[in-house]
DNA sequence: AACATTAATTATCCTTTGTTAACGGCCCAC
DNA sequence: GTGGGCCGTTAACAAAGGATAATTAATGTT
């Protein structure tokens, strides 16, 4: 099932022109095995423990990557938004069931593609490869992104780091899943936002 | 320069033939532009606020990315060794001088070539890709599982999943660059390894 | 070999975080 | 409206990490 007509082509569209200088009518075969899916808030998309190799641009809502620690807790590795993808690297780059689980936080819009078929229609155009080396560096810059603020800041530092960047996305996410991805527990978060407030 | 008989390109060429069936007559263009670098143990390869698109294939040796940060103190982004690539993101992907300097730890032998000659070979002859998709992926692969150490583990015990997944390479490093990677201080890391000790 | 430099450990003190539990606010279902 | 459940905050205590400084160990240089 295909969706010819939906904003994330589009987007997507706009990218292939400027990376690689091909009109519409010229990338649209890379579009042909996608397909639009919606999610409720709190809606699984991918759950643990799953193989398919579901790869999917976030046309609309928040997108959150977690798994359950042995005692239970959730340890929320990344979140994600419009204009981003989200996919199981489990699944894809290691080719192993997916410990994570990915799951909406809001509704959401995606277009989704299994990505050995994007893979195989990749091999065959490989003028549409621009695309895939462009997600493939932004995510992997905004991973070392966040290596870094690990390495170079507090948990304080990181999370003003976090709002300043970030202050729209901040205010669509509980800030447990925040702190859990700052490395720190909702307590402490809680005390970190505290002692920022009383410094101003 | 080139280097047309280094280990290096017969260990990329053997990536090539598992990943495109293409033999080395056939990927020889891929290192024409390539050439080898040596370094002395502490040499600077890649100087903070350098410009160049360096991209480099760690033949022999260990190196490492870190920052100044205000105050003084060096923080380690990640360390890289045989097998890897080594290049700075701040000037490839986000097209910035570098905010990071690279510097070998050990002597090292490189082969090197520059980003966007690369890339131009590239889109010459797109039946290469999968190289950078693999390099690209592995990259990522990578860098989500610092993450994943950071926001499941505590210090403690991301040092005890370093030196068990990473043996080899720990003992070529010295403790305070681990430390930094680990994102705690040096005192700290010595605490840890104490109290690792005296559990055993 | 002697010296200087750098790295790792230990100690002290202070700050921050983790843990557990209690409390209040908010939303939702009934 | 009322009762649950979830979330964020607060408190109290224990555990861990940061900062600084002193000591010891290892390394490198001449």
């Amino acid at each position: 099932m295909n969706a010819f007509s939906s904003a994330a082509i589009e987007i997507l569209q706009e990218f292939l022109q400027k990376l690689t200088g091909l009109g519409p009518e010229e990338t649209a075969p890379l579009f042909e095995a996608s397909s639009t899916v919606t999610l409720q808030a709190n809606q699984v998309y991918i759950p643990q423990g799953d193989k398919s190799k579901k790869l999917a641009f976030i046309e609309k809502g928040v997108m959150r990557a977690y798994a359950i620690k042995e005692n239970g807790d959730e340890a929320t590795l990344y979140i994600r938004w419009e204009g981003q993808l989200i996919a199981s690297h489990d699944t894809i780059i290691n080719l192993r069931p997916s410990r994570f689980i990915y799951r909406a936080l809001e509704d959401c819009k995606l277009l989704e593609v299994d990505y050995d078929v994007l893979d195989n229609i990749m091999r065959a155009k490989p003028e549409f490869e621009p695309l895939r080396n462009f997600f493939l560096m932004r995510m992997l810059s905004e991973s070392l992104d966040m290596i870094e603020s690990f390495v170079f800041l507090s948990p304080e530092e990181r999370y003003q780091k976090l709002i300043s960047d970030k202050f729209n996305i901040v205010n669509r996410v509980p800030d447990k899943h925040l702190a859990s991805m700052l490395g720190v527990t909702p307590v402490s978060l809680s005390r970190i936002r505290k002692r920022i407030q009383q410094k101003h």
